[in-house]
DNA sequence: CTGAAAGCGCTTACAG
DNA sequence: CTGAAAGCGCTTACAG
């Protein structure tokens, strides 16, 4: 663990050397046109004779860019979907000559910190910024970063869709489509545990439970919804209430992977095999899901591919403005996955 | 969405505005001494006043230092550890004033990737990297950081210990712990699952097992050891396996809470009602241990703190060579959680 | 306690 | 296709 104070190669050396000017030396660097072929691979070989690696503050300084695009989450920990996020984004960052910087507002107690926010805005120069849910509703965050002037993207933005670019899936269709394939396998019964009512995916995924079954001409009882918050806990119970029913249901939808996980646990209790006596699908493609046992049948969210696809909408509008892309949103596509906790009826 | 092309405050705007040369605004700006009390406010009042923010690129130029501090992980995604690690190495690079920025050097097809390694060394300008494991060890990893004569800090280590600063947890001890815990309850028959053999925290967490039922004068039968690979369908085979000797264990240890998961499902399938019949207890602490039914007794592994202090350890070293700490490593301490997936016997 | 000058290493805007 | 000059907005090193 050293610190090298020797003298960094600078462009100046590299034209030096390579008997040109340090413009020219640019031109390379950034492969602008305007520099002949023997030039370039001249200059190419001086840069890697010598080991040259450009300094990106005096770069950003006369560029006027940092070429640091920042992630904010809630909260950073215990969730598989940040790394999600950040395997993503971190794909269009590279491909742009970006750094991904990553933030969070939560206090360590789980607070929200408002002055976080400002704090970190006030501090940095971003280039852009992407906001995931549920900050990206957030009318705090959302009018302290447009008060700083930052350009951003929301990932599964809830309302107010025209205020900036936004990418999105189809919950509902997908939600739909797991619901039909529970169908189509002949179940009959099939219950739904619910999200938090005011979690967008949750109101979503409920809708398009409702929606197949509608299609189907069944007027669902209202003992079938179970309300769930998200978390194992409330799946359990979720499912222990449908498995104590008279007539209980031969399949249960859990509107996320962790409840489902609950709704396994319950089935273990009653001593319901599954999936011989009862079909159990989720919602994520989360982690814990393809390692419960037996391993979860669920809906793919592609959440990596949206936080590329995130960057990549920002990144775009750095770009020159007159060949600037003014795509406003862009919506990815769900797959469903078929593992072992289902059957036919 | 929008780029604000108006002239931005700069320092030179504040100097004339509080009639003080950019010198002295500086001073204000760094909190240096040599700033009148008085001076001090009336350049306060002008910041605050026009909204000035620093301009990171100037100063990182000038100043020699990049104020990003770099976190490399194997892999982003599916990984409670990562968030973990983000979030304490947030706290203490937010108190120096850094910025986090997160790489990972896996291909997305699982592939490590000897080029990304030096593209990200090779395009960036860190201060200084966090190495998570088991990057750590890893002689490429190792060698091309140090090859870009970068200061970087390990966390848990395995080997080469005084060829960097490092943090460190007790393994063995918790492991030792916990498996005593299980004894005072009146267990005796505890068995073990051990994670893979080329993990460092599987092998020490497996010797304080060992040791703990030596210091109580236990010749562990080899039947009482099952091999796991840390992921959850190990620990179900390992626990089904250990359900199914002549004279099953009474508790089982499982050397990470997926495994651990995985035996509670084992236990499940052979009816053994857990704590009534069965004990069984993990290690990591990690969210979906906290979730499982029933809640899973663990050794909490402080990943934030490790992270927290690993970045203290490497912003120290910035400071003044005068003052510079030359701290090696810092060992961090486990806690045990009790739930509810234990009983006496 | 305060400041004038130089310089960090690039890109931009312009000229040829 | 190529380059000389100016400038980005700070900190450093030095002087008083």
């Amino acid at each position: 663990m050293t610190r090298n104070d020797q003298k960094r190669v600078t462009i100046v050396d590299i034209a030096r050397e390579a008997g040109v000017s340090i413009k020219t030396v640019s031109r390379v660097l950034n492969r602008e046109e305007g520099a002949s072929a023997e030039v370039r691979s001249r200059v190419e070989t001086v840069i890697e004779k010598m080991g040259y690696r450009p300094n990106a503050s005096a770069r950003s300084l006369s560029s006027r860019r940092s070429y640091l695009i920042g992630v904010i989450f809630q909260r950073l920990g215990g969730y598989h979907y940040v790394g999600e996020v950040q395997t993503g984004a971190l794909r269009a960052t590279r491909r742009g000559g970006y750094q991904l910087v990553v933030e969070q507002v939560e206090t360590p107690d789980g607070v929200f910190d408002a002055e976080a926010v400002t704090a970190i805005l006030r501090n940095t120069t971003f280039d852009g910024l992407v906001l995931t849910p549920p900050l990206c509703d957030d009318p705090r965050i959302l009018e302290a970063v447009e008060a700083a002037d930052l350009a951003y993207v929301r990932m599964a933005p809830n309302a107010d869709l025209d205020r900036a670019p936004y990418v999105w899936m189809d919950d509902e269709g997908a939600a739909r489509e797991q619901t039909l394939s529970l169908w189509e396998m002949g179940h009959r019964r099939i219950a739904f545990v619910a999200g938090p009512e005011d979690h967008r995916a949750a109101i979503q995924r409920r809708q398009g439970y409702l929606r197949a079954m509608a299609e189907r001409g069944v007027a669902v009882p209202d003992a079938w919804i179970a309300s769930g918050d998200f978390f194992g806990m409330s799946g359990f119970k979720a499912g222990d209430a449908l498995l104590s029913l008279p007539e209980p249901p031969t399949a249960i939808f859990a509107g996320n992977d962790e409840m489902a996980i609950g709704v396994l646990a319950a089935a273990a209790k009653h001593g319901v095999p599954v999936p011989d006596r009862l079909s159990v699908v989720g919602f994520d493609n989360a982690p814990n899901g393809a390692s419960a046992w037996p391993p979860l049948t669920t809906v793919h969210q592609p959440i990596a591919e949206m936080a590329e696809a995130a960057v990549d909408l920002l990144i775009k509008r750095f770009g020159d403005a007159r060949f600037r892309e003014q795509e406003h949103s862009r919506k990815l596509d769900y797959r469903l996955v078929v593992r072992d906790s289902v059957s036919p009826v």
